[in-house]
DNA sequence: CGCGACGTTGATTTGCCTCAACGATTGTGG
DNA sequence: CCACAATCGTTGAGGCAAATCAACGTCGCG
């Protein structure tokens, strides 16, 4: 199944194509679409895929030896989701990733995209610069769990994720910031009488 | 002055350059030393260098508004370092970078890593592996602190770093794993009586 | 409607912080 | 090379933020 022209060029909005580029384009990214609920990649599965989000909600999340969730990374349209850390090495994922609400995702292969930065060289530019700015905002998350406390961080998601509404979860929040439900809980309650 | 270049080949040991690309990577590498305890980035410098830690021990950190420092990362033989966030943006320095132990270094200004993207395409390739292992190193370290005690960062910090003796202060440790040294010392008393 | 999933609240515990004092180690000038 | 000061590390007492354990509302979906 080819994916249409117009997802395309929305994914990769700054650059221009020759028609020659968008065919190699068309063939590489498949959609494919999955109902909440659905788990796209299991712990333990070789990652071979990476996913842009043209519509929807997802979360990447870690289950520790203790059987406790740790969500990595939430993901809505127009960014990319995947266990990074296993599919540059295509190494067994260490997380799970789960639809929190209905999502049309445009899938790449880690081949495919070797392929592709062979074939139109701007395209390994445009992955290193996402790339970087995703270093820069994981780096910006250690300095804010080394330096903040619980309610500082809490803060700093609803302006980050300002319309994260009804699809997540608070226990899903809670495992992003690091803490249990109950003091997540205990935080909105104190926050919301001023 | 020319950077010599036996260590422009340790830098890039995986790869294989001609002669001309040689003269290149000579030109835009340039070969600085500094003394324990010199700072070579501070907050709020616009940020134009990173550097090929070729031999020494480094360290780079955020000063919080308290006024308390987290260390964000240490550098070792082989390392790159720099504040990388404002790095890749050209922008102002939320990093401090200090020399924990007499450094020689290979600097590269972010024009000239531009310029090297252009003329040898597979230095892009070279940056982005690289980018791709710290971004993993990364997420790895948030993973851990959310689900980790103290002591159990501890125990990965000795068997990641295990050659960081001397040079590196217990406080500095303590400010990498986010507790304070009184801490840390008790954290080492317990492990020390098995 | 009723059940299961989710969120809240309370009581208690725990890990780490803060503040303070005191050893140990390092570096430096006489 | 020693003496002393400064820096660094350790120990103790007390406090606080968040975890744990447990119980109880509440919401949404089959």
């Amino acid at each position: 199944m080819k994916t249409d022209t117009s997802k395309i060029k929305e994914i990769f909005k700054d650059l221009t194509f020759s028609d020659f580029e968008i065919s190699i384009l068309e063939s590489v990214f498949h959609k494919v679409t999955y109902k909440k609920g659905a788990v796209i990649l299991k712990a333990n599965d070789i990652v071979t895929m990476q996913y842009y989000i043209y519509d929807g909600c997802l979360r990447s999340y870690h289950i520790d030896a203790q059987g406790k969730e740790h969500t990595v990374q939430f993901g809505i349209k127009d960014w990319w989701i995947s266990d990074y850390t296993a599919f540059f090495t295509t190494s067994k994922s260490i997380m799970n990733i789960e639809v929190l609400k209905d999502a049309t995702l445009l899938r790449l292969s880690h081949k495919d995209k070797d392929y592709l930065y062979a074939q139109i060289p701007k395209i390994e530019s445009f992955f290193r610069k996402k790339l970087e700015r995703a270093f820069a905002a994981f780096q910006k998350r250690i300095l804010s769990g080394l330096s903040q406390t619980a309610t500082q961080r809490y803060i700093n998601f609803i302006n980050k994720y300002p319309n994260i509404e009804r699809s997540v979860k608070n226990y899903h929040i809670a495992s992003y910031l690091g803490i249990t439900t109950e003091s997540l809980s205990r935080i909105r309650k104190e926050l919301s009488r001023h």
